[in-house]
DNA sequence: AACTTTCATGAAAACGTTTACGTTGAATGC
DNA sequence: GCATTCAACGTAAACGTTTTCATGAAAGTT
């Protein structure tokens, strides 16, 4: 049925070795042999089975991307920058998205075991340090996202939340808002914490007199709409909100639209993350950008680094910066939009 | 270093045929041996190597998908559907997405070639059936997703265009819009035509009296924005626009914002593909929903079949139909969202 | 009790590669 | 002209599984 390598080399009568070595391109082999080979090879449409070689090369050339369910933007453009550049180092992909708690994510580490050189793990609750310790196959190579485990046995690359965060706040106060209250993220999420740590850090810095207001929201645009509404139903009105995600922001334009509000003219709202539609609503969403494909391209050019020098130590720490993207929603605009980086990536440890 | 089936059987006191027989539940085991090998296994934490396996099996529990280079909710809700199904099948999903043009996806099909034991092709544009007939390896399952291709050799899974945009005409029309404003899509997409046809049966059948306005645009946000100048500068304002995406009915409610008419009390308008920016825009988009995850879902477990029962001939063609999914950009409507089901999947041939 | 049947088990052959090792023949150095 | 070196090439041994086949013991049948 399929052909082998056998089925060339009788072809271009010589052995199996010359063969190999013929189109692997190691070398030994006279040229006008190897060209033999080529054209055997070419007219018998011969391609090597990869599981044979994986066998004996102990090299699959295959990265795994580990991820939780999730829908949208994210997902996509993370899978992109990491495929596209997966591609450009000669590897293949093989996803395992949408899997649901930790047990679900063991059981996809364990199938990926064998079947992958490395692999990046995008972190989500329940994939803690612990349950790295006990389902990562020691010593393959590995790259987590967002993730605060230091384990040393793997490397870490983060979004600049706090970075992100500060230059927001920054940005807000320079506007004349100081009463700024901040929505929350869920208390188990990476991001959330950060985010929240940026916004306490920078309010602390920035407008240190201002009372501190933060309420809770959980990522999703409900959430965002029932803390605008309890934000409305205090005494004194913040100038302005921002959202630990957009999609909160969104959940928080439709209370002030309800309330009877402007935006940004009573009251000044920001985001988080750069979705779509962010700039779909009205009025556009002023927001911090994460170039999340690029994420997925540095983390896999981190994996494909640690791949390919068995020796060097994992345990490093990357960030990824972020732009803070200035549309109408916080007040500082009209026209287009304008965009400031709030930090560059940089390296904070490693070897 | 890696620990093997012979450590297992060692550990075990038995030999390593029975250790395979034992873990893959075989039979021709007594309960006693097996329940020591599994123990054993355990102990050793021993997981196969899956080339091994794959080298003598000659299947690889894998399936490729190849897509174009697309962003957002489409590709990330397809990944997803195909993804969640797969796994199911106790399959895992091989991701080669973002290539760009006919080379580039040839390229990605060779290299996917002995990975996968079936593939899941969304078409683009240079994947015809010539591209497929050359580079797709004879024999392997394969499912076209958005195809019009009938090679035989493939089975196709498209989205029903024609009664998504036919339903749509059907409520415009009995809302008592008739001259009705087409923007169609890219002449190379498949996805395309099919709504321009559906777009075209409709009217002749539903308002064969109304003029038949048809303008071009390429499923980009800006060229909906052209073609609805183009509309305004016409003599004879039409009452409705469907644009063939929702990206393009963006494009024409902001030139209609800027011309100073009021959707949808001047003029109506409706897209196709509800991504989520639709129900976000002001006023919300009426627009045709397609179904994505459930499309990957269905795209696997048609693979699945193939892949099964080898003697399957591949040749059949299936359709998902979609919703259609009335908010306030068409009229109709004060309130919520409402959605009618177009048409139900339903196979068209097959064996 | 002698036989057949059933069934758990182990030995060994496959699967398609790469690669260490030997063999060859030619080229080089004396 | 002989010993030495060297590159090209072939042989065969791995790699870790599954599976076929042979073996022998236990159970069932007459």
């Amino acid at each position: 049925m399929a052909v082998t390598i056998k089925d060339v080399a009788r072809e271009a009568r010589v052995s199996v070795a010359s063969v190999s070595r013929a189109l692997n391109g190691a070398g030994g082999v006279t040229p006008v042999t190897e060209q033999r080979v080529r054209e055997a090879a070419a007219r018998l449409r011969y391609v090597p089975h990869g599981a044979a070689r994986s066998l004996i090369t102990r090299r699959t050339h295959t990265v795994g991307a580990l991820m939780p369910d999730l829908h949208g933007e994210f997902f996509s453009e993370l899978i992109r920058g990491i495929d596209l550049e997966a591609r450009s180092h000669g590897l293949h992909l093989l996803v395992s998205s949408s899997h649901d708690g930790a047990d679900d994510a063991a059981a996809a580490l364990r199938a990926m075991q064998g079947r992958v050189d490395g692999i990046v793990i995008l972190s989500s609750p329940g994939v803690d340090a612990a349950f790295l310790k006990a389902n990562l196959p020691e010593g393959l190579p590995t790259v987590l996202l967002n993730s605060d485990v230091k384990s040393g046995a793997a490397a870490v690359l983060n979004i600049d939340n706090f970075a992100g965060t500060y230059a927001m706040v920054r940005h807000l106060v320079g506007l004349g808002h100081t009463r700024i209250a901040f929505v929350s993220g869920p208390k188990d999420n990476f991001d959330a914490h950060q985010r929240e740590a940026g916004f306490r850090a920078a309010m602390a810095k920035l407008a240190p007199d201002a009372p501190l207001c933060i309420v809770a929201g959980n990522f999703g645009e409900s959430s965002g709409y029932l803390a605008a509404r309890e934000l409305l139903a205090a005494k004194t009105r913040p100038q302005a909100v921002f959202a630990a995600n957009d999609m909160m922001a969104v959940g928080c334009l439709q209370a002030f639209k309800e309330a009877g509000l402007d935006v940004p003219g009573d009251i000044a709202l920001a985001g988080f993350d750069d979705i779509p539609i962010a700039r779909y609503v009205t009025p556009p969403l002023s927001t911090v950008r994460v170039r999340i494909a690029e994420l997925g391209k540095n983390a896999m050019d981190l994996l494909a680094d640690l791949m390919d020098c068995p020796g060097l130590s994992a345990a490093s720490v990357h960030t990824l910066g972020c732009d803070i993207v200035v549309r109408e929603s916080c007040g500082a605009h009209r026209g287009g939009t304008s965009t400031i980086a709030a930090k560059k990536i940089h390296r904070s440890s490693g070897r």
